[in-house]
RNA sequence: GGCUAGGUGGCAGAGUGGUUAUGCAGCGGCCUGCAAAGCCGUGGACGCCGGUUCGAUUCCGACCCUAGCCUCCA
């Protein structure tokens, strides 16, 4: 089976062929740098991540995510903090970064800013009035959505209706309540440049067409981002740059990730029930965020919760138990892939959670196997199929050791467990228990195995 | 109201026109000084109503319900 992927533009699960052979271009959508990520906001970057592992397998692969840093949201914080805009946006790009490599996130191949990449917005722009698909109102650039008889396709909206339904206020300038704006002018004190249309800054949804073009070309083969941006964003930036690019496919594929909900509830400032990575990562190891994020199909909902993080920490224990005490060589790391089921899994547009219960039937038959090459196979090929997904980098022992901080430690433990051995060699099993008893109230669990007896936290 | 995606066992979550998902939790057994971990076995499911079919959780239609989008939003 070869790569399939599931496509917004015609709704179905198509085979994956690249433009050119041998090379893929994708392009996610990145964060807006003028506060912390949220877990919504992680879900995209770890799915995303896994696509581009997977990609790779096979292709030269051009992956690009850029930085969103000129915003109105960006202006509005530094508005309220009183700290410079270029502070905010440096300050928050480094979090970001740090936050996605700590969920195994690896870094895009380009990181385009758009702050650095006005000049070609301007040119686009430009073009597009040159080509009458854009026109100049009171300082502001408008494209003319009329001019774009495929709009809505991606978003399978009906432009008619669109009017119809329109909630909002319609600025007076436009020729058509749906028309967006590609410039706007900007006020002394707001961030802006120089443009044929006066000092103005850019409209959101023209940066990611202009820096996709720059880094990508015109088509590009992967377009993704979550399900939220299918309408405005994307059906925009396919009417920009097809227009631009006299009517050149944007994307040949367009893959957008399911929503997260937290404890059932849409995530949301009114309802202060927004999860920060950055917070969650205090207590809880990036890696249990990641398989969470995994857990289900990306584009499915899913929702975030205790249980959810609960669960994952278990999937982790039970395969990081099955790896215990098993010394793969490295020449066997490197020559072992993943077994055929579990990429045929992840193939079939990142089926993770098949792909994981692969993966648990390889652990099981590791446990139950007591032949030692049989059980080096397994665990190389269990490790083969982490390295993929991103999980199970971490040594099974300090995963189970955990976050000494505060805590009894491995030290103590070991001591502990010398006493308990020597009263469990005399059958002063009393004296055992209570040791044993007495590790447990420090969270610790002890586990009697043919070789010796094993610790872990709980 | 329109568009899109869903409704699966105690929970999470895949999949399939007839045969075990998987993980957690439960039950029985093995192992263990006793546990724990692990192994073996096991109960429990496909929103509702019709239709197609030898047979539907899986295909088709209606209905009910949920979520997202339609406005900044992953």
């Amino acid at each position: 089976m070869s790569l399939h992927l599931h496509d917004t533009l015609t709704g179905k699960k198509v085979p994956f062929e690249p433009l050119r052979d041998g090379e893929v271009t994708m392009y996610l959508c990145g964060p807006t740098v003028y506060n912390y990520a949220h877990i919504g906001n992680a879900r995209p970057a770890v799915v995303f991540d896994l696509l581009a592992r997977l990609l790779r397998r096979h292709y030269r692969l051009k992956f690009v995510r850029n930085i969103t840093d000129v915003d109105d949201k960006i202006n509005a914080a530094s508005l309220e903090t009183g700290k410079p805009i270029g502070e905010i946006t440096a300050r928050f790009t480094k979090i970001y970064n740090d936050d996605m490599a700590a969920l195994g996130v690896a870094p895009p191949d380009v990181e385009p800013r758009a702050t650095e990449h006005v000049e070609e917005m301007i040119a686009m722009i430009a073009t597009l009035i040159d080509k009458a698909y854009a026109y100049e109102a009171e300082g502001h650039v408008l494209f003319d959505v009329q001019k774009y008889p495929d709009y809505g396709d991606l978003s399978k909206r009906d432009v008619r209706e669109m009017i119809a339904g329109a909630r909002v206020e319609v600025a007076p300038y436009k020729r058509s309540p749906q028309d967006f704006v590609l410039w706007k002018p900007s006020t002394p004190e707001l961030p802006g440049w120089d443009s044929p249309w006066g000092r103005g800054r850019p409209g959101w949804h023209i940066e990611c067409s202009a820096m996709a073009e720059k880094h990508l070309g015109e088509t590009i083969d992967i377009h993704a981002g979550g399900q939220d941006l299918v309408f405005p964003h994307h059906e925009n930036e396919i009417a920009q740059s097809r227009c631009a690019h006299g009517g050149a496919p944007f994307a040949r594929y367009w893959l957008h990730n399911g929503f997260l909900s937290i404890d059932h509830e849409k995530m949301s400032k009114s309802l202060g029930n927004v999860v920060l990575v950055h917070d969650l990562l205090e207590t809880i190891p990036g890696e249990v965020i990641r398989l969470a994020l995994l857990s289900a199909q990306y584009r499915q909902p899913l929702d975030w919760s205790d249980e959810t993080i609960d669960a994952a920490r278990k999937m982790l224990d039970r395969l990081y138990g099955a790896l215990r005490g098993i010394a793969v060589p490295d020449e066997l790391r490197r020559e072992t892939e993943p077994p055929a089921e579990f990429i045929d899994a992840l193939e079939d547009d990142l089926n993770t959670p098949m792909a994981l219960s692969k993966l648990f039937g390889l652990a099981r038959a590791l446990n139950r196997s007591d032949e030692p090459s049989e059980r080096r196979e397994l665990a190389a090929q269990m490790l083969a199929c982490g390295d993929l997904l991103g999980v199970l980098g971490a040594d099974p022992e300090s995963w189970f050791a955990g976050d000494a901080d505060g805590e009894i430690s491995a030290a103590e433990i070991g001591a502990l467990l010398a006493d308990r051995d020597a009263a469990r060699a005399a059958k002063n099993f009393d004296i055992a228990d209570a040791i044993r008893e007495r590790l447990a109230a420090d969270g610790v669990q002890i586990e009697d195995g043919p070789s010796g007896t094993t610790w872990r936290r709980i």
